[in-house]
DNA sequence: AGATAATGATTACAGATCAGAACGATTGTC
DNA sequence: GACAATCGTTCTGATCTGTAATCATTATCT
């Protein structure tokens, strides 16, 4: 069962696995670069998209998705609170959480971080066709999906 | 020039980029959590990879290429070196630098690395036919050129 | 109803991790 | 032969991290 060496080492080094670590992180630090403009980490921009697919979910719940403990999700909600872009509003059915939403400002922003993100996918797939983008697409979503991903959703954050 | 937001907005979630990145950490973590059980982080098996394919380098490049400083690089060849995977060797030429090489266990521990690896390729993959697999693979390949990827180098790496 | 357990948000805290500056040893330059 | 530059290393201060304790509110159980 086990080619020689020099297939398996290329294999592990040039393999879809490695290219897609080592492209994700590529594209991980190049969008955040990108939105360094908007004044927004790479969590905070998940969270404003959190948002605005599913608002008034609990801190709690929003914390999960984003991969970080509740402790630390605080000081990361209180920072987008102080700017204006999220608000915490109490739930009348339980008033121990907060549910959150965005803000008009917020929502503005989002609009101004939606066209970074179609540059930034613009130039990370400069190299492929118009088909050939969509081919990777197809793939990328059909793995995604059969290794259990949430779309949409980024967890393994780290804070910065 | 703008489309409506809908579509914008499942450009942006659901886009080969948001998708690299998406799969590329989680990738790096499958990755993570098998190579734990040979005591092995990612960037200790990056260095592995390193020195297999060009030994006798300094640390300070070794460093650049991983992508953290040389203080740094110090504890973390310190462990490598302290398990016998790694060895120190003073440069005749240069007797500011040291060299590293892998050691015969460090080579054993490599080729168990390697079936890991090969393990990991299959199941991030499970979900497309060989066919589609190539295919993935060249058009990764393809977008990591243009960027302008190093081939088998992955900085970013997070100590652990 | 009343005590008790469970949950959400927050704070406190202690340990790990980080990058940059400072330091000896060695080498290149003038 | 003095002076600057480089490599590895150590030191240090700041930052980031997750766990545990805390407070308010809600669910559960008798």
């Amino acid at each position: 069962m086990s080619t020689n060496q020099q297939t398996d080492r290329s294999r592990n080094q040039g393999g879809a696995a490695f290219l897609l670590a080592q492209l994700g992180a590529h594209a991980a630090r190049a969008f955040a670069e990108r939105i360094a403009s908007l004044d927004l980490t790479p969590p905070q921009a998940g969270l404003l998209r959190m948002l605005a697919a599913t608002p008034g979910r609990s801190q709690r719940r929003l914390a999960e998705d984003l991969g970080m403990p509740p402790s630390r999700f605080v000081p990361f909600a209180d920072e987008l609170e102080g700017r204006g872009l999220i608000e915490r509003r109490k739930n009348p059915d339980d008033r121990r959480s907060h549910a959150l939403y965005l803000t008009e400002r917020g929502v503005e922003l989002l609009a101004e971080l939606r066209e970074v993100g179609a540059a930034h996918e613009r130039d990370v797939c400069a190299a492929l066709s118009s088909d050939e983008h969509r081919q990777l697409t197809v793939l990328l979503r059909r793995v995604a999906e059969q290794q259990g991903l949430t779309p949409g959703v980024h967890p393994g954050y780290r804070s910065s």
